[in-house]
DNA sequence: GATCATAGGATAGTTTAGCTATCCCATTTG
DNA sequence: CAAATGGGATAGCTAAACTATCCTATGATC
């Protein structure tokens, strides 16, 4: 397909998807038959993602293109893609610092042994700003909180074993990444709410 | 003390000064002693709430404007002030929206009763997006949310119980509940890193 | 009292992000 | 053959959050 039928089955402009192709967003389509690019199935499942990833999610151009990178990337395993679509969507650093005080009682042996690199370097840096914030977080409330999220972890949520291709893949994790960190946190504002009103002892 | 002073006490630049005066978020100084305007300390304070607002919590003027009239009005009090500063950082809507059927398992006469009704109204709005956008919610997961918020809402964090002024309290609460949502966050991300490495037996 | 820096108001420019619109010309389809 | 379209290049637009420049009245200093 031309242009202007990706666009209107994409419901994305042709400017946009101009745009796209420009930031290398998308690749662009086939020129073997003929100087006018043809578009593929891959390319409406592309611009699919990129619509869920701004729209639903949230995410700028640069994020989305460490995604489509990923995803386009054949060395780059199921595992590792889920991983880095989770962080990205997270916004979870790679910088390393060394490990927090507090970091000996949350990762060890006995428990998230052996767990990301990502993930674990950015609840370290996390635990480092807040004390520079002059905010050092409380050990009690960090206690009850690896608590609540072991609990909340040992459901799998089980995304996207399904997924019909890598495009869908990476948007089912966002997509639920984003979704279920949004419910949790405004569970939480709702509990806090109701013992607010009804005072510490309810 | 004049706009210089201002600016070289608050680490903010005479010309951002005078935008936030133009935008409403600081109010002008005294002109009655002189044409010259006077600033005093809660001009010092306005302005690093201000610079707390965007830099750590990163909400945009338009937000930090909401928090600033929240806290010049006598009105408000200081529950209603920290119930709107929580709003605001963690984007709770107001939009009324019918009971999602999941709801009724959440709230009721047993647990979160007369919960905020923006927070209720939210976490509602979420039920019926994550609807349209093809992902409901998995209750079993939600069951699995609630003992565990329930758990973390328990402990009361004690914000800013002494804060010496509506602006630091502001701050606080503000700082509060962004720092220790990303918090939870990021320790839900390790846990489940180190779940999905270890396996669900783990 | 003259001077020179500054205050504060008004206005316009800057940067980044994410598009959107316009030109242009080769191609291509009717 | 002619009107339309594709694709590349380029420029424009909007919003947010500043930043810089002008201007004039004023006030501190000598």
């Amino acid at each position: 397909m031309q242009l202007k039928e990706l666009s209107s089955r994409s419901g994305v402009s042709g400017a946009s998807i101009k745009f796209y192709l420009r930031e290398g967003l998308l690749a662009p389509g086939s020129t073997a038959a003929s100087p006018r690019a043809d578009y593929g199935p891959g390319h409406l499942r592309r611009l699919e993602l990129i619509k869920t990833l701004r729209g639903v999610v949230g995410l700028g151009l640069a994020g989305i293109k460490e995604i489509t990178g990923g995803i386009d990337d054949p060395g780059l395993g199921t595992v590792e893609l889920m991983g880095r679509v989770q962080s990205i969507v997270l916004g979870l650093a790679e910088e390393a610092v060394p490990d927090h005080p507090l970091m000996a009682g949350l990762v060890g042996p006995g428990r998230w042994a052996d767990a990301s690199s990502r993930a674990r370097n950015s609840l370290n840096l996390l635990l480092h700003r807040m004390d520079e914030l002059g905010v050092p977080a409380n050990p009690r409330v960090l206690a009850v909180y690896a608590a609540a999220v072991d609990q909340v972890a040992a459901l799998d949520v089980g995304h996207a074993e399904q997924a019909a291709s890598r495009d869908e893949l990476a948007g089912t994790v966002a997509v639920g990444t984003h979704l279920y960190g949004e419910l949790l946190l405004k569970m939480l504002a709702v509990a806090q709410a109701s013992r607010a009103i009804r005072g510490p002892e309810g």
